[in-house]
DNA sequence: ACCATACGTTCAATATACCGAACGCGCAAG
DNA sequence: CTTGCGCGTTCGGTATATTGAACGTATGGT
């Protein structure tokens, strides 16, 4: 991941993010940087860049970070705090093949997430395996499918709900018509 | 986070995690090690290192593997829970009238409801506000309707997502066309 | 006013995450 | 068997994440 032209130059989206989130919890709590960084056994230059957008954080650093604000790892990645007032998310225009759309994600820790998949006929899908302990729920919005867990498909029209274990790989299968369904992705909080 | 006495040594605990994360990833989607590092644009050395759990990965190395894996940085920091068995539910069948229809309520660390709404042309429905940091969330199936909180309400159409705090009043509104819509209601874990 | 303390930022130095290259291995084609 | 290719791992070298110290600022005590 070498940047060149910059040294010490501002890091990716995801390290700014990352950055933000921690001073918000940080000051959230009413805590100094100093202190962050001594309970967290870092020193104050790297908090301080942290916090600033700048650098490229090891996992270490935000594991130390995380465990002195006693959160869990994965709150400090989340992009999308649903603190927000109100959202609303066009979606793309029609397009040939199969579309795999995120609508959104929420939740300290990722808890939640939104998919839009439309499937054209006579297609085969499939879903990546999530963490452990998802549980993925599907709305058909219209048309029909055969979908689930490898061992275990279901055939699905429209109005139907299918709710399966989102850790295992998993199967979306149109025949005849094509399917507009609304995946909903549920993943334990962890730390 | 000096580790003294070993050069190159073995990362945390959570390295390691995050290590065995990325190869079962990948090994689930049957891609081999050197092509995941052309896809991330890493060394091979890099992710080896990394799937064998030593050292100390960066976050935008992370991001880069996350990104090659089409999945959300979180899932590579989850740690291990247990699954649920499939679950189909089919919908009622159609009648006059509004209907909504809880497809499924789930309680594990959050509450989370999944209803569908079927709203006719020219009809009015107030949603129930939900409990003080409830996100709900409204994908449209088909049709077109107006919906919201009360004082911020916004035109949507089949395929759009609109995402609002859910403790306040609020409102569903078709005009010429039925909508159909599922709402996802998320409610936190208060901590 | 003066000093002391704590804060957050910026610097040179050091430890280390990353890279490219070389290695040994297994497999398929010639 | 020999050659070639791709795999995954192990080596220096280099870029850089982290550090400790020095800095300017703000606040409180004497």
């Amino acid at each position: 991941m070498r940047v060149s032209g910059e040294r010490r130059g501002a890091g990716g989206a995801t390290a700014a993010a990352v950055g933000a989130q921690v001073r918000q919890r940080r000051l959230q709590r009413g805590m100094s940087a100093a202190e962050l960084a001594r309970r967290a056994g870092l020193s104050k230059a790297t908090l301080s860049g942290l916090e600033a957008g700048t650098g490229n954080p090891t996992i270490e650093t935000l594991d130390a970070i995380a465990l002195a604000l006693h959160i869990p790892l994965t709150d400090l990645l989340a992009r999308d705090t649903d603190a927000g007032p109100v959202h609303v998310l066009a979606t793309e225009p029609e397009r040939d093949g199969p579309t795999r759309e995120l609508l959104r994600r929420v939740g300290g820790g990722h808890t939640l997430e939104l998919w839009r998949l439309r499937v054209p006929p006579h297609t085969s899908l499939d879903g990546l395996p999530h963490a452990p302990g998802t549980v993925e729920h599907l709305v058909v919005g219209s048309g029909a499918l055969t979908a689930g867990p490898g061992d275990d498909l279901r055939e699905l029209r429209h109005g139907d709900l299918l709710a399966f274990a989102g850790d295992r790989p998993h199967l979306y299968r149109t025949g005849e018509e094509a399917a507009d369904i609304t995946v909903v992705i549920a993943s334990p909080v962890v730390g």
